[in-house]
DNA sequence: GTCTATATGGCGATAGAC
DNA sequence: GTCTATCGCCATATAGAC
């Protein structure tokens, strides 16, 4: 996923785990081929076996090295003590960035999420399930005060988290879809992007105040 | 996806049909297996080729099946002259019956719509794409009026479909995800669905007021 | 139409030279 | 560590009997 950015050709590893990256999240598990792969990388199939055992191991690799990149930020800057407005701010900015430039990675990570959950408990170390405890309840506690300050009903923290990442991901989610229906070209989408990271904001601050 | 509710077994065409639908949308067309479609058919693996000439063709037909009868009922629902407020009350509880339902059908659609979007043009008929055109004007229109009565700036209805659609659909999506980090069993999730379907109706039309 | 048996090809995986 | 060559399986697909 993430690119070299130095002169010097990385180690064969390396190369092999960025190409395996690449097709796996272009084609997903099941569609991905190994000769593919190895094309990719510049080696032949063989020794991809030698680094890692199995195309099983290959995708495990692959699947924690994306899975444990993608959450913690978003997940660090929601548990943080900024301000609940900017957060959403800050989300929108931190997501919409990446997923432009990697428009398969999303449902990528969703659709072997769906169908082999025990992917999902595999980077979900004790040490995240304690920073996804902390990050709910910091959300709850700002959704709290917000509504003692307004004097109305709190808004579900879960809910609200929801609502947010949904509203965040979903373009990226059912792009195909969307380009479609609304008639955009590539670079419309774009625009359509740029003017839902203005939009979007506004939109659910303007939900959260009374 | 529409199971028989008649007593007398459907013919071996739609038995085929019924079980491929349970199989792609369970594993995904690479992942499925013919043989496991002819077993919960019923029927040898042979007459699957009998009926569809082969596995990308007989995927390519519960592609139809599914996508043909997943958006037309909502899109159909956006585009009449209901009230907006109603709109969102219609569309949320219309999608949390079918998905609480079958949990990997929406997975299934957007992988493939993303990894094949072929697939996505072939189900977008001249006559879809003229209905969508208009539910989009009529979104438009309510919208502007709305802005007007408020004397507000008009939401734009392509972002408002997203973020509506968006809210109610990235559970379904983001299921095994969200489970994990907020902690729910699988009835606990089911609550906060049913949560949900009182809440976000609630939370878009604060939004859209004012 | 539905079955059994078989062909065909592709893909993951291994052996072994260098 | 990296390659060439090859194995063995398994999934799709076909032939042909009933």
């Amino acid at each position: 996923m993430v690119k070299p950015s130095g002169q010097p050709e990385p180690d064969a590893r390396t190369r092999i785990l960025d190409a395996a990256d690449a097709v796996f999240v272009r084609h997903g598990i099941d569609g991905a081929r190994m000769q593919e792969i190895a094309n990719q990388a510049g080696v032949n199939k063989a020794l991809l076996h030698y680094y890692f055992r199995s195309k099983a191991d290959l995708a495990r690799a692959v699947w924690l090295r994306i899975a444990s990149s993608f959450a913690p930020g978003v997940l660090q800057l929601l548990a943080s003590d900024i301000p609940l407005e900017d957060k959403i701010d800050r989300v929108v900015e931190a997501y919409y960035g990446t997923l432009t430039k990697h428009p398969y990675l999303l449902v990528y990570v969703i659709s072997e999420a769906t169908r082999h959950p025990k992917l999902v408990e595999e980077i979900y170390t004790p040490e995240r399930k304690l920073a996804a405890r902390g990050m709910i309840a910091t959300l709850r506690r700002q959704l709290e005060e917000k509504a003692r300050v307004d004097n109305t009903a709190a808004i579900s923290a879960e809910q609200f988290l929801v609502t947010l990442l949904g509203s965040c991901l979903f373009p990226f989610v059912a792009r195909p879809m969307l380009t479609t229906v609304l008639g955009l070209g590539p670079d419309e989408f774009s625009k359509f992007i740029d003017k839902r990271k203005r939009d979007l904001p506004l939109f659910l601050k303007r939900a959260l105040r009374q």
